[in-house]
DNA sequence: AATACGTGGTA
DNA sequence: TTACCAAGTAT
């Protein structure tokens, strides 16, 4: 035995592919395999997207590029990032200025990217390729994974765009072409393992890093989720899921449970200068190192107003500004009444509220703060018609 | 293994 | 409006 994986889309290469599992140093001979990266390579060639972090062709790519394009581009689309990407290369072009900033000065300029754990890596990263590899990248994908905020995908995807190492980077993208090339029915993420064994098969011997692009170009623009355009596919004459009519159903995913919801109340204290009373945030978690505007904690019920007032930053004449500030979060949704007053400069702060962590911001300075799309919303909401 | 962790776009 | 989705990682 040989790890074979059998293709015939009649619902028996799930087997293979777990043996493949198993033993993934197996010699793979898969009838299709050995011509999907030629085809794919062709068309990349032709429809190749440049993008302001690529190199152009046949030009070796920076590795700090790939490096923070591919910390922006987890979970987030190429629209969102291109701008943050050009705001950063120009301020911190290289792994050194970024180590030598202050966190909330980097945080400030992730402020509405989102996932803001990936902006305390990105600067932790940062530091420890100056302090340990001697601020150079390192050049394969074992020593890349040890470094924070990089990942399996992470550093397969530096390492064969940036290095041209032979390895796989797998993300929703290939894992939705490969279910489909191979008519994979097995939901998602039991299916992670066997869509990575999968994809690996594909990869060829050399240009490794331009394929990994050219399927996530294939996944983004071709093999989309809803409605893929199988006629303009490079791969179409290979695909099962297409052959079996199921291409729009695949990737199969489990259904996500139901976010909850969660209240709280969010005080705009307003000096009589128009600075506004911020607050910076736990190091960790939710938001983490960000500012915020002192609010309850957000929990299933909304605070009654009397208690509203018991936590409010200062005494004053609070006014519960009309409707409510809804935001979206991963994994609940949140709904916040927004009180707002006007504080005298010599009027006392609650004890919670005088501490290090809270700070009067200039209203002009509001926009450069490292404040999150939900507080921004905060505080436009706290804020209209002055 | 399952859950925490943001945001904006689209149907 | 609801629901799903987008170049995942850490714990």
């Amino acid at each position: 035995m040989h790890g074979v994986i059998r293709v015939d889309g009649q619902g028996t290469q799930m087997a293979g592919v777990a043996k493949l599992q198993r033993r993934p140093q197996a010699t793979v001979r898969n009838p299709i395999a050995r011509d999907i990266a030629p085809a794919l390579l062709g068309w990349y060639d032709r429809e190749r997207r440049q993008m302001p972090w690529r190199a152009e062709l046949g030009e070796r790519a920076d590795p700090y590029r790939v490096w923070l394009s591919e910390i922006m581009l987890q979970q987030t689309t190429v629209k969102t990032v291109t701008p943050y990407f050009e705001a950063f290369v120009a301020r911190w072009p290289d792994v050194r200025s970024l180590a030598d900033t202050e966190l909330e000065e980097v945080l400030a300029a992730w402020a509405g990217l989102g996932y803001y754990s990936r902006a305390r890596n990105l600067h932790a990263c940062a530091k420890a390729i100056v302090a340990e590899h001697g601020g150079r990248f390192p050049k394969n994908e074992a020593k890349l994974l040890e470094l924070p905020g990089i990942g399996p995908y992470t550093a397969a995807a530096i390492a064969s765009i940036a290095f041209g190492e032979r390895v796989t980077p797998v993300d929703g993208n290939v894992e939705r072409v490969v279910s489909r090339l191979f008519a994979v029915r097995e939901p998602l993420p039991l299916s992670k393992p066997a869509l990575r064994s999968l994809a690996a098969t594909l990869t060829p011997m050399t240009r490794t890093g331009d394929f990994a692009q050219a399927m996530m170009d294939l996944g983004a623009t071709v093999c989309t989720p809803k409605s893929p355009s199988c006629l303009m596919c490079p791969l179409n004459s290979d695909c099962t899921a297409r052959k079996l009519g199921i291409e729009a159903r695949l990737p199969a995913r489990t259904p996500k449970g139901e976010r909850p919801a969660r209240f709280g109340i969010a005080f705009i204290a307003l000096r009589e200068d128009g600075a506004v009373l911020l607050r910076k945030r736990p190091e960790n978690g939710l938001l983490g190192g960000m500012l915020e505007v002192p609010s309850t904690d957000w929990l299933d019920m909304l605070p009654s107003a009397t208690d509203a007032m018991r936590i409010a930053p200062a005494k004053g004449d609070w006014w519960k500004v009309p409707s409510t500030v809804r935001h979206v979060f991963s994994h609940f949704e949140l709904e916040l009444v927004v009180y707002r007053a006007v504080v005298p400069f010599d009027a006392p702060l609650t004890f919670w509220a005088d501490q290090p962590r809270c700070r009067w911001v200039p209203r002009r300075d509001l926009d450069s703060q490292a404040l999150p799309s939900v507080m921004k919303k905060v505080i436009a909401h706290g804020l209209r018609e002055m």
